[in-house]
DNA sequence: ATGCTTAATGCAACTTGTTGCATACTTTTA
DNA sequence: TAAAAGTATGCAACAAGTTGCATTAAGCAT
């Protein structure tokens, strides 16, 4: 006599970003991923093959199912979310969890180079400046476009314009991190070699 | 005729990671494991498992070795890094990788709500801001106890203070910005409920 | 000395994430 | 209209991370 399965619902957010993505617009796998790229993308991201999987899941559970409709000879797949769905996400929606961890090679190989030596890690961090400039510029152009207009009374909206603020803070926050200590470094590199 | 593997060290930053640790002081697993725990945890962190497992594979590389001595009935073993492990770690430092990918299920919780609506998140919005501030106090301590002198004359010295700076300056971003949102969302509240 | 707690290591099963490839269908273009 | 490029879905194998439990030794209480 097995014991029945007892868990629910830990983890997985996966499914509940795209339960959270479903509900606003109605996709197909390809749609959704490309939903990562974007706004979404900064808190969240996977890989097409780990959507398409977790899709799969969902419909089993009944938390989701495909449109019927459209021409509709096509492969392509139009998923919404059910009852279930909307339960599902609600129910998790008010569970705890700890902050995110961050797991961030480019301080691993700073911090190899302070025991070993060597200045061989200042391209990269150039590298990164660029990039983080690049994505900033990028949610900066999103927010110019979606959120122009006051947002004091829509509730929505003002969650929406906060999540990207944070990632424009954070983008901000690397930017004059790397700013700092970028040049630090080159002097040192400067002194070193005088 | 199978070919040969041809996969170098693309990945396994946790290798990298423990090298890294290992060079500064030999140590054995839980020490290690202890190390996440402090200023080493905010960009990387790994469980004792995890980190076992990982010893293990790079004692069969030959990167590290065990320290034969102690008392040593002892089951702990101290590990320490060999020469072939200085060289992985060398090679490995100078690659390039994109920025760490941020995945904070508390935004994703916020962004349901948004859609679905209700203020649950509201509570775990300010259990997150009490533990940022707990971890800025930390990271704060450790900047005193360890910066409080110049650093200007010693690059290591200098990393490590920068590195730490960076996760003190993202725990203030949290702050910041989960002390202008969570007022701005009990006002809808309030407005909502007259 | 026996029992109780803590420290340290580890196994096994599972879940999640990644990589490389395969398939099928649609649209473009030469 | 056949070839090429692009869109959408998926499998399979693997790598990494998580969870729960088991083992062994040591430290310390009564």
């Amino acid at each position: 006599m097995k014991a029945e399965k007892n868990k629910v619902a830990l983890f997985m957010s996966l499914a509940h970003v795209l339960l959270t993505s479903l509900i606003e617009k109605p996709s197909n796998g390809i749609e959704l991923a490309r939903r990562f790229d974007r706004s979404m993308g900064f808190f969240w991201n996977a890989t097409h093959q780990q959507i398409y999987r977790e899709l799969n899941s969902m419909l089993k559970k009944g938390w989701i199912s495909t449109l019927e409709d459209e021409d509709s000879s096509s492969r392509s797949k139009t998923y919404q979310v059910e009852a279930l769905g909307r339960h599902e996400l609600a129910n998790w929606m008010v569970e705890q969890s700890p902050p995110a961890q961050l797991r961030e090679e480019l301080m691993v190989r700073l911090r190899a180079e302070a025991q070993l030596g060597g200045n061989s890690v200042l391209p990269e961090l150039e590298r990164h400046l660029l990039l983080h400039k690049t994505k900033l510029d990028t949610y900066q152009q999103i927010f110019a476009k979606d959120f122009s207009q006051a947002t004091a009374n829509n509730r929505t909206l003002y969650i929406h314009k906060m999540i990207l603020q944070l990632g424009i803070d954070q983008e901000i926050g690397w930017i004059e991190w790397l700013e700092n200590v970028i040049p630090e470094l080159k002097k040192f590199d400067a002194e070193a070699s005088s």
